[in-house]
DNA sequence: AACGTGCCCAACCGCTAGTAC
DNA sequence: TGTACTAGCGGTTGGGCACGT
């Protein structure tokens, strides 16, 4: 629109963020909350720009966010859902609420972007169904990837000093979400999620595969907050309806206004959710992941 | 130890859509 | 109706790190 960038502007700090400036920016969201970006940098005194607080608001220091090594069964619903969708990272972002559409977009092309070009078939239907041999060998794999100590541990290993300061930074970031109606059990949480995101189809899926996809077990232990309500209320669990109860604030008011015209017409676009979670719930889509990375082992001993 | 190379990912860029005035 | 602004999105970049030579 003719309108310089933002971040054109002479003093504007660029290039990453260092620890104080994220507990700045914390500091203030937790007591203004999210929203109102372009008074950020004035009222905190950050030599930033609006869009660069909220880009690291959003993608890094938001509570709730899950960082890390993807499961298979995460590969599995970014493989198939970028099969469906395209390169709509937010789309299936909103899939994955506790993933960035930054993250997801980055872990796509420097991982499964490979493993796809290794290994074409693994988006290739299956063409039998699943024996109950098969299902109990699928579902040990994938306990297993999910639980063994390498795994777990490469993924610990591979969360830098930083990214640890910037949990205990979120760490600050309780007292606010304590503040906010919310439930403080995880089951709880599933339950609350569930309830009033409008999914209540409890047949489509298990309770068990919902939380594995949901459950926060990552830093903090932070249950469901505004924010996170925020970023998965794009897709998702909206169906247009006041869910997940949010501070009723004027700002809130208008971005729920807005959300919801958004979302409609989003959601006009998408697949039925019933129709996408059924396909990318079913366990096969995990189990292809896991026979790809099995393949991808064996070509790397031969 | 020094250097080169490739990978990863946080951050930036440019664009569009929506909203307020 | 036009303008200014914000938010969201997808593509790209570049600094830092790991690893090999």
């Amino acid at each position: 629109m003719g309108r310089p960038p933002c971040c054109d502007i002479v003093g504007i700090k660029k290039g990453p963020w260092t620890p104080e400036e994220d507990i700045i920016l914390v500091s203030y969201i937790q007591e203004h909350g999210p929203g109102n970006w372009r008074s950020v940098p004035t009222n905190t005194g950050l030599l930033r720009c609006s869009k660069s607080c909220r880009l690291r608001w959003t993608n890094y220091l938001r509570p709730g966010i899950k960082r890390g090594n993807f499961t298979p069964h995460e590969e599995g619903m970014i493989i198939h859902l970028q099969a469906l969708l395209g390169n709509k990272w937010a789309a299936i972002a909103s899939y994955l609420p506790q993933r960035t559409d930054n993250d997801i977009k980055n872990y796509w092309n420097t991982h499964l972007k490979k493993k796809l070009k290794k290994f074409p078939s693994a988006l290739e239907p299956h063409s039998s169904t699943s024996t109950t041999d098969q299902l109990v060998e699928k579902s040990s794999s994938l306990e297993f990837a999910s639980t063994s100590s390498s795994s777990a541990a490469a993924a610990a290993a591979t969360t830098t000093t930083y990214a640890s300061s910037t949990e205990n930074i979120s760490r600050l970031l309780q007292g606010w979400m304590r503040s906010t109606p919310k439930t403080t059990n995880n089951e709880d949480d599933s339950a609350l999620i569930l309830k009033e995101s409008g999914c209540q189809d409890r047949d489509l899926i298990s309770r068990e595969e919902f939380e594995s996809i949901l459950s926060f077990d990552n830093v903090n232990n932070v249950s469901w907050d505004k924010s996170t309500c925020e970023s998965t209320s794009r897709g998702a669990c909206d169906d247009g309806e006041d869910k997940v109860k949010v501070a009723v604030t004027p700002e809130n008011n208008k971005k729920q206004k807005a959300d919801v015209n958004t979302n409609t017409n989003k959601n006009n676009n998408n697949p039925p959710l019933s129709f996408l979670e059924k396909w990318l719930l079913d366990e096969s889509s995990a189990g292809q992941v896991e026979e790809m990375n099995q393949m991808m082992e064996l070509s790397s001993i031969f």
